[in-house]
DNA sequence: CGTCGACTTA
């Protein structure tokens, strides 16, 4: 009788279990030299062990070497495909998963053995938004007895749903027979996801079991189609929140435009125990970077630090750059990022672009890019929106042009209507008006509001009457609550004098029940913040201190050749009134009290919810000279960052 | 062997 010995058994456990120990793919190639020594290569086993290892440890790296590894065995067996059906399917990149689906499909002669990969293939085929792909699995699954196990039509559903397929995915729902919470709670998301409320709401309703996951479902699908109130509403009634509850909750008034109460709401979370996890601090970070209360954003910091919550792979790097960056402290943005040097994701390039983009850092926003492409990092359509927007931030016409070219001839990205509008800015704010005309009418979409607030904004700037009365028409159609336009537009007519005009544009918001956004600028010292709201003569209230440093600052400038722009003010009011009423601007106010209440040396910075109007860019630019200080001014599109009479923005705002 | 949930960058 003749044995075939295999590799003695004891080398295989230990292999294994030294495999099993490897922190980093540097070590497990090691093992690996080692198994082709005493080779173990051979031994199916062991590099079916090698290769899910490495396919599902998330070591970095590892996906690539388990394929290398892969493409040198001859007859892999079912559950070493498995191993990277599934390591692909949560990739970045899904579709290696799918062509590994259909490899295996061509080397087996029979099923048995492949339904071990079916939820992967369908995750992978959602998430790369394989319907072609995704049908043809689901097809198969018709014809086999798969179709029985409810792990798989679960995953169909969550297939087609994250494709956005809803009618599909009702309809392998509604046949299937033993329906569980999960089939549910992906039904229920879809109609979220596609913006059916009214379905998604009557699922709720109808579900005959609901978990924590169906609750935090709705509260977050409530708050991305702007039902915040209704969000509330589920989380109140709660009994049993996770931390993926809160987390939703926070998110919603983020998107709501109320990062107080987000930010509040993360410190009850807090004082009730429940411990943030990366996603909940991410969200929380958004909050803080509207807010621009960057202690608390250093509190949150440390957190991250002092708790060793893993920065990669995920979106904390990006949320902390991008919140320092919203607070003005760039330095910081750029701290972090350095940080991180060896293993950045293309979000974090992608943030700290668009954050030297908005301080008005343009060159160093394109040197950035220049070291992504020294070190073959494939750019994204996100990058091209940061270094279009660094380029007309910066006044970089030509280079503008050029990555708008590169994007389309060297990374075959299609450009998207954000692409389009940031050309538009690109050429309005350099005054190149006709231009920036000729891009809206050439593109091969509708123009959108953004587009033509860029024009408007740009007409107002360069003193265009005739585009930017046209310009102004067409986003009282597309946004027809929004009162910036009429602001704008009658900054125009007052530029050109016609206080007439001025007058028809007063009346028409009155008309029409637009409401002029009131001025709030806000200031943090010591850790607190005091907000002012533009005010006007007659309620002065107890801010004569401040009042008075307005009147000393007005007069020192003055001997500066300060003269107030009076075509900035909307209303058609005597000479006399207009000048007051530019002095009590909130930015102003914010500044005089940081003057008084600021240490001597130290920054002022100060956070404003419109655009800084022309008067108080020039008020402030001298401000800095005559008082010495460094302001920085965040306002709705950028930074602004005052030293020595002069601006970071250069004019370009 | 496996199915559902939250998060950044414009």
């Amino acid at each position: 009788m003749t044995t075939i010995s295999g590799p003695p058994t004891l080398l295989v456990t230990s292999t294994i279990s030294t495999l099993e120990k490897c922190k980093t793919i540097h070590e497990t190639r090691q093992i690996h030299a080692h198994m082709i020594k005493t080779n173990l290569v051979n031994h199916t086993f062991t590099v079916g062990k090698l290769i899910a290892l490495c396919s599902l440890s998330g070591l970095s790296g590892g996906l690539d070497y388990a394929l290398s590894v892969f493409s040198q065995i001859r007859n892999p067996n079912a559950f070493i495909f498995f191993a990277l059906i599934k390591g692909f399917s949560e990739s970045s990149n899904p579709l290696q998963s799918i062509i590994l689906y259909a490899h295996m499909l061509s080397c087996f002669k029979e099923l048995k053995g492949i339904e071990f990969s079916l939820p992967s293939v369908l995750k992978a085929c959602g998430k790369s938004r394989s319907f072609e792909e995704g049908r043809q699995v689901h097809a198969q699954i018709l014809k086999t007895h798969f179709r029985f196990d409810p792990f798989v039509s679960n995953s169909v559903i969550r297939m087609y749903e994250e494709i956005g397929e809803i009618e599909f995915a009702r309809r392998v729902f509604d046949k299937m027979f033993d329906r569980d919470v999960i089939s549910w709670n992906s039904m229920i998301k879809g109609y979220l996801r596609a913006g059916e409320i009214e379905l998604a709401c009557g699922l709720f309703n109808e579900a005959p079991e609901r978990d924590v996951v169906t609750c935090n479902a709705m509260i977050d699908g409530y708050g991305k189609n702007g039902k915040c109130e209704l969000a509330e509403e589920v989380f109140r009634m709660m009994s049993d929140k996770d931390v993926v509850s809160w987390t939703s909750m926070i998110s919603a008034y983020v998107l709501d435009h109320r990062p107080r109460q987000a930010l509040d709401l993360f410190r009850e979370m807090l004082s009730l125990g429940v411990r943030p996890d990366a996603a909940a601090l991410v969200s929380v970070l958004s909050a803080i970077g509207d807010l621009g209360f960057v202690e608390e954003g250093k509190w949150i910091h440390n957190y991250i630090s002092a708790n060793k919550i893993t920065l990669n792979p995920g979106f904390i790097v990006s949320a902390l750059i991008d919140m320092y960056s919203k607070c003005g402290h760039i330095e910081n943005a750029y701290h972090v990022f350095r940080c991180v040097s060896h293993r950045k994701n293309i979000g974090d390039w992608n943030s700290f672009i668009s954050a030297l983009a908005t301080h008005g850092l343009g060159q160093e926003a394109l040197e950035i890019f220049l070291d992504m492409e020294r070190k073959e990092i494939e750019p994204d359509e996100i990058t091209f929106l940061g270094l279009l927007s660094a380029c007309s931030h910066g006044g970089m016409v030509d280079e503008g042009q050029y990555y708008f070219k590169i994007m389309q001839e060297k990374y075959n990205i299609v450009p998207k209507i954000q692409h389009y509008g940031c050309l538009v800015d690109l050429y309005g704010r350099a005054g190149l008006l006709e231009d920036a005309l000729g891009v809206i009418q050439t593109m091969p979409m509708e123009a959108d509001v953004l587009a033509w607030k860029a024009i408007l904004s740009a007409s107002t700037k360069h003193g265009n009457v005739a585009i930017g009365e046209n310009a102004a028409f067409k986003v009282m159609d597309l946004a027809p609550e929004d009162s910036s336009c009429y602001i704008l537009l009658s900054n125009i007519y007052a530029k050109a004098r016609r206080w007439d005009d001025v007058a028809k544009v007063r009346l028409m918001m009155k008309q029409r029940g637009v409401r002029k956004i009131p001025g709030c600028s806000s200031i943090l010292v010591n850790g607190k913040v005091h907000e002012f709201l533009v005010r006007k003569e007659m309620d002065m209230r107890n801010d004569s201190e401040v009042l008075s440093k307005i009147e000393e600052m007005v007069s020192r400038l003055k001997l500066e050749g300060y003269e107030p722009d009076l075509t900035q003010v909307l209303l058609d009011i005597e000479e006399e009134g207009k000048g007051s009423s530019l002095c009590h601007h909130s930015e102003k106010m914010a500044l005089a009290f940081g003057l008084i209440n600021v240490r001597n040396g130290a920054p002022i910075h100060i956070v404003k919810n419109l655009r800084i109007c022309c008067d108080c860019h020039s008020f402030i630019k001298l401000v800095s000279r005559v008082y010495n200080r460094r302001i920085v001014v965040r306002d709705q599109n950028r930074f602004h960052h005052f030293e020595d009479g002069s601006c970071s923005c250069k004019g370009y705002w």
